[in-house]
DNA sequence: ACAATAAATCAATACATCTTGATATTTGTA
DNA sequence: TACAAATATCAAGATGTATTGATTTATTGT
């Protein structure tokens, strides 16, 4: 980074671009940023998705640098990564005023059964 | 547009970002922004691509909201649409940073052949 | 009206991404 | 160690996007 403000590269670039080029991953980023770290149970209960496919949104979220995770035992926390650079925020800024309808959160992880359905 | 600052939609924020996710087009964007208005035929002998090909690529950068078109006469001159809304302008500012190195500027619409090869 | 040039669109193929169900990996607990 | 729960990865088919050459449309000059 040569100016505190830009993506190193070309490929970078593509790569955040193409994580938000996808309106479940823009759901995904905006349920987080309003409800701070989820387990990967707690988002596929919330948003309800199948677990093959929310982790694999996770993933491109994740290696895109929009998402942390941090293991506690067997469960995975995603966050949104903070700081995010200029242009991932400006991105998660503008998500966050598309006024899209977020679902409940549901804490499955926190039930009597936990995450098994 | 509530405040100013964002897109209306997520069906515009995902053709903005759509747009984005193309090699091609970013650097279709970054060409037109050092070098003002130009022609098809000019950013085809300039960027060697086919006809058909760029003109593709620009039909979904207008369509994006990044550029603007005018006509004259049998030419179409492309340039970045102004002014741009944040997210657009941040992207293009994001996109000045990546030192990509351009191609020479070749304005084929100048000479006496005009576009023609 | 005709021919020629600039640009846009179309149709087919190639290439990439998304979704799903099945399987593998990791971790906690008996 | 064996089992179960939480998550990750894989393989196949479905869907979407890119590229190319051919065709079409628009405009200019004769």
């Amino acid at each position: 980074m040569v100016d505190g403000r830009g993506l190193l590269s070309m490929e970078v670039f593509l790569k955040s671009v193409a994580a938000l080029n996808n309106e479940t991953r823009v759901l995904i980023l905006r349920f987080l940023d309003e409800h701070g770290p989820l387990c990967v149970c707690d988002l596929q209960s919330s948003l309800e998705m199948i677990q093959s496919r929310l982790s694999r949104h996770l993933k491109i979220l994740k290696e895109a640098g929009f998402l942390k995770v941090k293991r506690k035992g067997a469960w995975a926390y995603y966050a949104i990564r903070s700081p995010l650079d200029r242009f991932r925020s400006e991105a998660l800024e503008e998500i966050r005023h598309l006024g899209i309808d977020l679902p409940k959160l549901q804490k499955l992880s926190e039930t009597n059964q936990g995450c098994k359905l």
